[in-house]
Formats: C-alpha cells, structure tokens, sequence
DNA sequence: AGGCAGTTCTACAACGTTGTAGGCAACGTT
DNA sequence: AACGTTGCCTACAACGTTGTAGAACTGCCT
C-alpha cells in the first residue's frame, strides 16, 4: 500500500530521477511529463521517504527541543513559540524531557538522538560546563538561560540579575520593607536561581534594605506546591515579610495559596511578584505582578542562531544573545 | 570528526558488520574481538546513524503527538504524560501543533511526517470522518477523545457524558438551581464540547431543571480568557446563575476572575466547576472542583494500543478503549 | 551543413546501516 | 579419517532517495 519512486516511475513510464525531479520542483521537466508524474503520483497517493531523504541529504527537518518539564507552564509556553519559530524554518521539533536531572541532561546533550537531528535547544537546570565538553562532536546547540561558565555554546536569555533587581526594586518603592525571596536554591546547580538572588541582594542593597537570611526560603523544584510550601515555612518560622519575590510564577502562584491560607490578604498584607509571566497569573485572584521575558523572542532568536550553526556558522566565541523582558504591574505587588 | 561504522572496522581490523554486530550486541562474536572494536568505538566516539538505522529497518523509533495548542495546561500535562510513556516504548515523541484548526488538522492526518514516524497519537478538535478516511495508508494512529462518528481509528477517550452528567448533578445536589454552562460549540466540530453539554442537559432533565438557553454560554476556544468573556456576557445579559459548569478548567479560571471583577463571590454566590483537573486549579483562590480524568492512564492506554498497531495489529473494527475519572471535589463548588 | 547551447531525460553511485548467505576453523562424533 | 555441528567472521545486497555525469534531442547561429 505504501508507494515509492519507482512504482510512480514505472506507471508514468518515466525513470526514477525524473519522479524525483518533479517532486523536487526541478524546471527543466517538459510540462506534459511532469503532468503524467503527477497524475501518476495523485494515483498512488505517493509521498516521499523522509528519512530515505535525509540519509542521502544528511539533514533531517528534526530539531530537538530539551526542557525540563512540559506541564511547567513557563516551559509549555516557550515550546509552543519554539514550535512555531522552527515550522518557519520548515523544521519539527522533537520534545525531550529531562526531568532537570543530572544525569539526564548528560544523556540528552550525550547526543542519544544523534544524526536525528539536526539541531538541539536546550534549557539546562543543572548543566555544567565539564558536561558541554563532551558536546564537542554532537549536533549544533542553542543554550537557553544564561551562560553556564566557560561554556562553549551559544545562548539566548535576558538579563536575570537586571530583571531581578527591578522587580524588588519597584517592590521596595512601594515602601515594602522586610521583603522575601522564595526559589533559591542551595546546590551549584540553578543558575537562574543565583542571578536572581543576586539580582534580589543588589536591589535590597540599592534600597537601602538589610539582607535577612531569615526571609529567603529555599525552593527544591519550581512548582505550585513548593511555593506554598515554602511560604508556609516562612510563616511558621515567624519571619513577617510584607512582600516576596517568587523566582518564577508558579512558585508565586502557590504561594499566594499559601497566604490565603492563612488569612493574609495579597497585596494588602503581603505583596507577592513573580517572573515568567504565564497566562495564570492574568487571571489569577489577584492577577500577579512578574517579569515578563518575551518568550516570542527568545524562541526565535533561538532557532535563528541554531539555524545559523546548522547552515555552518563556525564563530570562534560563544555567542550570547539577550532577549527583552518588562515589568508587568498587576494586582498583586 | 563524524565516524561511521567502516571506521571503527579499519581501527579494529574487522569487518564492517562484525562492528554492527558488536553495536547491536550479537552473541557470537569473540570476547578478545569484541573488547578490540568496543575500544575503537570509545576512541573514536562513535555513534550509530539513526536515520540509516531507520531507513534499514523500516522503523524509526519515533511517534508524533498532534494537539490543538501546548500552553492549553491539559494538553501540556498529557504531552508529558505520553513523553514518559513513549519512552517505556524506546520511542521519542515529536510535538504537533494543530492550533485546533481544520486545515492543520487535515495535514497532519494526510500524513505529512510519513515515513518519518512510526505511529501518530492525535487529539483533535475538528476533525471528520470524511478527514479520517484519507488516512488509509498513513501511519498508524490512534485518537484521544470520543469517537469520530465512523471514524475507523481506535480511541482512547473517558466518558464524557457520564463525567459531565456526574458533575452537574454534584453541583444541583448542592441546592444550585440555575446552573448555567460555558463552552458551548456552534460548530459541528467540538465533539467534547457536543457530548459534554449532552451530559449537563441530561443531569438538568434528571434533577427537574428546566433546560435554559438563556444560561449556555458559547466558547470559540477554551482559554482563560473566553471563560472571562463568557462569564461576562452571561452576567451582563441579566441571567443570574447560581453556579456554572465549565467545560474545561481554563473556561472555569477564567469565569472565576471575572466574576471576581463582578464582585460575586465564588461559591457563595456562584458555585463554579471545571474539567480537565490541572495543576492550576489545585493551587486558585478558591480551588476548583472539577472532573479529573486519569491523564498518566489515558497517555499509557494510547501508547500501548499504538504499540500494537505498530506491532501488526489489525483488529476488524475500530477499538475504543474508556479511561477513568473521577470527581475531584474543592472549594470551588 | 556544422557546431554550439540549452533542454530533457536516464543510468549509476552513494548516504550508513543491517539481513542473508556463505566461508573457514575448531570441535566432537561416527 | 570423514563428517556434521557450531562459532566466528566476511562479502554482498538492499532500504528509498538525490547528486553527478552524460546521452539524446531540439533549436539557433554562422
């Protein structure tokens, strides 16, 4: 039932390379030839063996996309935009979950997938520099989030430590004074956990603010429940922010859930801020205020730059590309 | 710096089928020749061809999922759900986005990644039967959701009229009286839309409620912000309903804040239920009771059935294979 | 008429892998 | 000593496609 070039070429009597023109919008074919082609391909319901094709081209049309996890929205999101900056190149994207594990990142930037792809974006928790040694020879790479130290590859990220420090900046101008920190994390691992603690520690330190080890709590994972639960601990321990600063929206989100719990009032209580802005917090109760990354953005100036490397670009340095963000001012800080 | 096979068998000193036969972990190969061509491989990195591994075998380890939009939390949640599944297989899943339209639908359905992967899980909106018989030597496939009428594809779907049935009438236990519905479908298209809104009238006609038209708000797509709108339109049109059924947890959120923005309180003024059982739900202010299919169930049930498609499996007639759910009761309603 | 350029098409090889068929030793059995 | 069996290995072909080289034909110019 399936068909190939040679059963189109045979019933349009024609050879094979000239199937493969037609299919190939090749112009030197003779109109009524490339009609009979046609007809006969119509008949056959004939297409083409991708990977026949790209075994011969050495291309495959497969990006793969590695993020950590897929129901973390922020994450949904950017694959949706990657999704769609990749169908502009004519690419698909193949889907890797790592789980943000260790070892899986090894294993995916191992190059498992290798010669099945052209291409990898990969959004890194706890890579290290050693890991992306062993890259070398693997398929062309866009990092997503900034720079891990020393590595080679290109990446694509805004500015976390100036975003950071906005935020708690504008938080600190609405005359909050013991403000929180919930995300960090303890590891080496987590760089976008560092820079925004630091971005947090030189806005307290701008505001003139004291930096409270007291009110920054530590957050394993990034979920809902961690923010809560994280929250919770704060509560308990008789710290008494009257804000915090999430370091993404589920963590604020989750949070949130937390202070209702116990009876506080957002913003009027405890003004909470996150970062990523996911389509939750527009319409949360309240809406939450975040750092807005123009994930758009960052998932073209991604395929764009591995686009780049797959057609051969060799720079001599990593490249880094910062990609916009805003503040988005809403309900809850 | 790529290496083939014929590489490693110059290193070794072999022949190129005893490396492939090492690669694959053929028995009866030497111990002292097998250690000679495994060190080769080490030294020179090497790393089999999958797209001519694929094109020898005829098989390429490679299933596609094709859903309406990935930052749909439902969808997000399944997606990684059949990733995980997909991967108890040694099959890497390749994302498609269809945006729910017809004409996206259509194309993946022709078969546009054919002989690219072995087999396609697909959830879709609009989709007809009329698409469904052009499939007839695509890749195997099977649907998420309640049958396509005469559609020949095997389905894995959970009851969609009995969870909605069930929900309703939990909500008309609760002495709700004027239960209205969002996320209706004028379109034929909207199977899930079609069968849940049968499940509402039902549980309505079950309670002695009169059916009012006047309370069934459209939807065209089911994001947060149609639930906010249809929410609106519904209050603004004087139609006071004690409680709402959304059709999916987003329409739900949605509707929450805007009723929020009314200044109703949810649920002593409105009772407020969804569908679909995301994180988000588990974490808003109030939370939200809603239907919750077994999403890890319904992944793995698609995953096993197209194993066995892929497998040879050729039953006569169709296969629909029913998921659980249940009732998950919150704050909400 | 001869030659040249352009058009249209074909035959062949190659991409890197694995299945098949078979060769050659070494071994145990008759 | 002859024979079959088993273990280990090799050579070759094939998966379906496209690049290359070139053959055959046409039309045009001198």
């Amino acid at each position: 039932m399936r068909h190939r070039l040679k059963d189109v070429a045979e019933r349009a009597g024609v050879s094979v390379k000239t199937v493969s023109n037609v299919v190939n919008g090749y112009v030197h074919v003779r109109p009524e030839t490339r009609a009979r082609v046609e007809s006969a391909i119509a008949e056959l319901n004939y297409r083409p063996n991708l990977t026949a094709r790209s075994l011969r081209k050495g291309r495959t049309g497969v990006i793969a996309l590695a993020v950590p996890e897929l129901d973390i929205p922020y994450f949904a999101e950017l694959t949706r935009h990657v999704v769609n900056a990749a169908a502009h190149h004519g690419w698909t994207v193949l889907v890797d979950q790592t789980g943000g594990s260790h070892e899986q990142e090894r294993v995916v930037v191992a190059g498992i997938r290798d010669h099945l792809i052209d291409g990898l974006i990969f959004s890194p928790l706890a890579l290290t520099a050693a890991d992306l040694a062993a890259l070398a020879d693997g398929p062309p790479m866009v990092l997503l989030g900034e720079r891990v130290h020393g590595g080679p590859a290109d990446h694509v990220a805004i500015d976390n430590v100036a975003a950071a420090r906005r935020m708690v900046t504008h938080v600190a101008g609405t005359g909050r004074r013991r403000i929180a920190a919930i995300g960090a994390q303890r590891t080496a691992q987590g760089v976008s956990a560092r820079l925004r603690l630091q971005g947090y520690r030189a806005a307290l330190e701008a505001a003139g603010l004291p930096y409270d080890e007291g009110l920054v709590a530590p957050a394993a994972s990034w979920h809902r429940a961690d923010g809560a639960a994280a929250m919770r601990a704060l509560l308990g321990s008789g710290a008494r922010p009257d804000a915090v600063f999430c370091f993404n929206d589920t963590l604020a989100l989750g949070a949130m859930r937390a202070l209702h719990e116990a009876g506080l009032r957002v913003p009027q209580d405890v003004a909470v801020a996150g970062f990523d802005d996911i389509e939750d917090g527009r319409f949360s109760v309240p809406t939450l205020t975040t750092v807005a990354p123009d994930k758009e953005e960052i998932a073209r100036l991604a395929v764009e730059l591995l686009a780049e490397l797959i057609g051969g670009h060799r720079g001599a340095a990593a490249r880094e590309v910062s990609a916009s963000y805003r503040l988005e001012l809403r309900e809850s800080a």
